[in-house]
DNA sequence: AAAGGCTTGCAATGGTATTGCATTTTAAGC
DNA sequence: GCTTAAAATGCAATACCATTGCAAGCCTTT
């Protein structure tokens, strides 16, 4: 990706395009899995914790990443997809964490099936995690 | 519930009986919601707060509660029901959170949905949390 | 009663998230 | 380009929650 890309997209969810920025936005591009603060941080060593920190929060809060919990302790963070924007996620896949190598992807073609709830339930938000065995650890 | 009852619930997963253990038992049994341990320990102040972490990590261990992860930022548990023993968990239903009251509840009469995963990946265990609006908060 | 094993209580540690604030960088207006 | 306000950054400090270490207490068995 160009830096004129990574410039536009960032400016797209409204996200002032500084160096750092482009940088992470760059490197979660490369990646398929998520990648949690702390492999960031080391990634990315020396740069600061923080401003790593707030970099997620704001890629965040304006749609262009989304986070995962996939019970590694902390939360790890992937790309959205289009429909994600600076209004309101739409990230509805399902996320798999393989247990042999530890790392979380999101199935961005395999979205979530549709869920019956009790009488009067209001369902807003579905988080779907697969725990088991990627294709690349399944040997 | 009573005391020969909890007793003999805490034998059959093998966890001695004492006094705080069936104590937590009978206050689990009693709620519907799912309880995190911030909140038993307000609830059994001023027992000990360790002592309730390990109460609940041994009921986890041995098959009797399961936790769960609803995103409030501290893991809630609930109880298991039959399915589950010392050797393995096998609590495949739908957790939900709701957003107005914040209480999770575990919705034991509904199963996950068949999911569909890429080729060559192996599920192992299903995670499917929904956040909305809880049939009392719906109004 | 003595001994061993498990449980409990309290203190200490560890890991991660979050905030405060001074400084630096950026973008805009002149 | 220079000035200036707003935003981002770096570092220190704080806040949570989970987890562990260890000494004391409790129970059961001999
Ligand atoms: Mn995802
Ligand atoms: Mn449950
Ligand atoms: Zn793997
Ligand atoms: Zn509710």
């Amino acid at each position: 990706m160009t830096n004129e890309a990574l410039e536009q997209r960032l400016l797209k969810h409204q996200i002032k395009p500084t160096a750092m920025r482009m940088l992470v936005l760059n490197h979660l591009n490369k990646t398929s899995a998520a990648i949690s603060l702390k492999a960031l941080y080391d990634d990315f060593y020396p740069a600061d914790r923080i401003t790593l920190y707030r970099t997620l929060k704001i890629f965040e809060e304006k749609g262009l990443v989304h986070s995962i919990d996939d019970g590694s302790g902390a939360p790890k963070f992937a790309l959205c997809e289009a429909a994600c924007d600076v209004k309101e996620h739409n990230d509805s896949h399902i996320h798999f964490h393989c247990e042999k190598c530890n790392k979380t992807y999101c199935l961005q073609k395999f979205d979530i099936p549709d869920i019956h709830l009790p009488k009067r339930f209001i369902q807003k938000e579905v988080n779907l995690l697969v725990n088991g065995i990627c294709d690349q650890c399944a040997a």
